[in-house]
DNA sequence: GTGAAAGCGCTAACAC
DNA sequence: GTGTTAGCGCTTTCAC
């Protein structure tokens, strides 16, 4: 006997190795399977070939045979903002818990970043291609719509995004505007009144942001919030904050960003032009990313809850694919008092 | 007739596509996978009769039929630290420039995130499940061994890492050496002649820009850097800063940080200490994230081409996947000098 | 230029 | 408890 693992033999399929072990194939399927109704004996001596030889089934074989292929698609459409920064933080760390998540229930993750305008029909393209027993959709971006006509007829979909009224998708979120509210409301308790929103609103999560708070403003009777559109890219937006900021130089003392990402990128070009934080302006952030800890000073700012946001959708998408219909999941954000408002 | 899009009859394969058509399976699957010899009015109707059915082949059968998937597979393997910040920002951005390049490039991109200690068979079971083509291995952690013995008996496998002389499998990466040895250099003709290496130096990429860093101490007659090590996620670090920071107090002048995240969060531990950068300590960082530009002062580092790396480690197995082989590709760090150093 | 037929590797009735 | 068989949906010779 040679002393090499004896991969003499190449096993490439189920009837090889159903022939090794002296068996059929069909109880070698069932054996790898883990099925019940199958003699110790065999099985052991089954899973002892398929090991020394490292045959594992072809997943692909099994998924066209079940009809299931144990893919989970994750699809970041790119709206308009097509360069947005790829390794936006916020998404990035989603897909690192949604990974774990998925991972934990036992399938895989096909990820795919389309540009819908680009490809209108991105989202019948990935449900279509018979890869993927369901999809997780990552930001509603501009194509509301879109979904929602998928939604009609296509039931394992779940999508991070903004809840509105009456929509026919099932998504998971932060309740943005209430997020919106507090972003607000802090500000005005750190002594702010002409408050000004930093992004771009288009998005729905970040619509919603604006609209809370706009909430507070009209409430309390103070000017209305100033919207002061950004690229989420860190190079224009650099340059975008330092020309709003010129332009609304002494008008503004509070600003509430989108996002950390924003914030830290406004408190960067804020100390350029010598405005103190928060002394002159305050500040907040959305999200309660990892550096909101490390400006200086800290940013003040409104935690989601990524890790809760990744086992709900994970969750719902699992119980849809077991046929239930599920509710929408609106989490709650959390004001996080630091230093900057 | 009536108005909706007649989806009435439902369209689940190539066979119902072909009987509406009235031609064989055979030249549906012609027609749609863009095949020539196919008459030009067949061809345009077959399409017409598909994009109003919204068909689409399954790529599942497809794939199984034609032996390749379209799928490229990328696994991160998280090493000994588990929980490494699941958001790990270099890694994170480079996945995301990978899925641009792979799109570009006609593959789909199945992620796995892989814990070796807990399974020890990640890489063949990856490979050996049949739904890749190809795999990309983001990080040799400390599954080197590992990854050389797969290399051996599957091409289409490239990994980002370090290089060592005369390994086996085919890698790209940058020169970390060189890296820390800008680093170590910079830090001197800042003025720092004690110097200590921040981070854990068990991943070769680290122990490689620690030995760089050592390489210039020992060349100039310096005391021996020291290597102060960490965890990855950003709250045992921080804890782990401070205590460094507390033992050695005054008997360092330099600190060369593993990455930029390590420096950030070994700033702000600085700032609490009330020591003063560059003054006190000269610091530097690694990787030149987003990040290394927005801290207090911004942070002098060590840049790495994040972009060329996905472009290169998709072209290499691109080739590998067409037969070739490859050699490995070595990028070239850059320092980058702002305030710390 | 198109049809017929075999088969990719696996699973699930259905026999026995 | 195990073998046999018929496909899952597609592609690709091989005929014609």
């Amino acid at each position: 006997m040679d002393e090499d693992k004896s991969t003499r033999v190449m096993v490439r399929n189920i009837t090889d190795l159903a022939r090794l072990a002296g068996v059929s194939p069909g109880t070698v399927s069932r054996a790898l399977a883990g099925k019940s109704l199958v003699n110790a004996k065999t099985r052991e001596k089954i899973e002892a070939l398929a090991r020394e030889h490292g045959f594992r089934p072809n997943q692909m074989a099994s998924g066209l045979r079940r009809q299931k292929t144990g893919v989970i698609g994750v699809v970041i459409p790119l709206g308009h903002d097509t360069r947005q920064q790829i390794s936006d933080s916020f998404f990035m760390t989603l897909l690192g818990y949604l990974a774990d998540e998925l991972t934990r229930q036992g399938y895989d993750l096909m990820l795919r970043r389309v540009v819908p305008e680009e490809d209108s029909d991105w989202l019948d393209r990935f449900i279509g291609s018979g890869m993927i027993d369901g999809v997780i959709v990552i930001g509603q971006s501009d194509q509301f719509d879109r979904i929602e006509d998928v939604a009609d007829g296509y039931g394992p979909m779940v999508v991070w995004g903004n809840h509105t009224e009456g929509q026919r998708h099932c998504v998971v979120g932060t309740d943005n505007r209430l997020g919106g509210r507090m972003a607000a409301e802090r500000l005005i308790a750190a002594g702010a009144q002409r408050i000004a929103f930093l992004g771009d609103t288009t998005p729905m999560e970040f619509a919603a942001r604006f609209a809370g708070a706009q909430d507070v403003a009209t409430r309390l009777g103070l000017p209305p919030v100033l919207a002061l559109p950004t690229h989420l890219s860190p190079d224009r937006a650099s340059e975008e904050i330092a020309a709003h900021l010129s332009a609304h130089a002494g008008a503004i003392d509070g600003i509430f960003a989108a996002t950390d990402t924003l914030a830290a990128l406004c408190l960067t070009e804020l100390r350029g032009q010598g405005i103190a934080v928060p002394r002159d302006v305050k500040l907040t952030g959305f999200d309660d990313l990892p550096i909101a800890r490390q400006t200086v000073p800290p940013l003040t700012t409104v935690r989601q809850d990524i890790a809760a946001g990744a086992r709900g959708l994970v969750d719902l998408l699992l119980r849809r694919l077991a046929g239930e219909t599920t509710e929408s999941l609106v989490l709650p954000p959390e004001l996080v008092v630091r230093e900057t408002a």
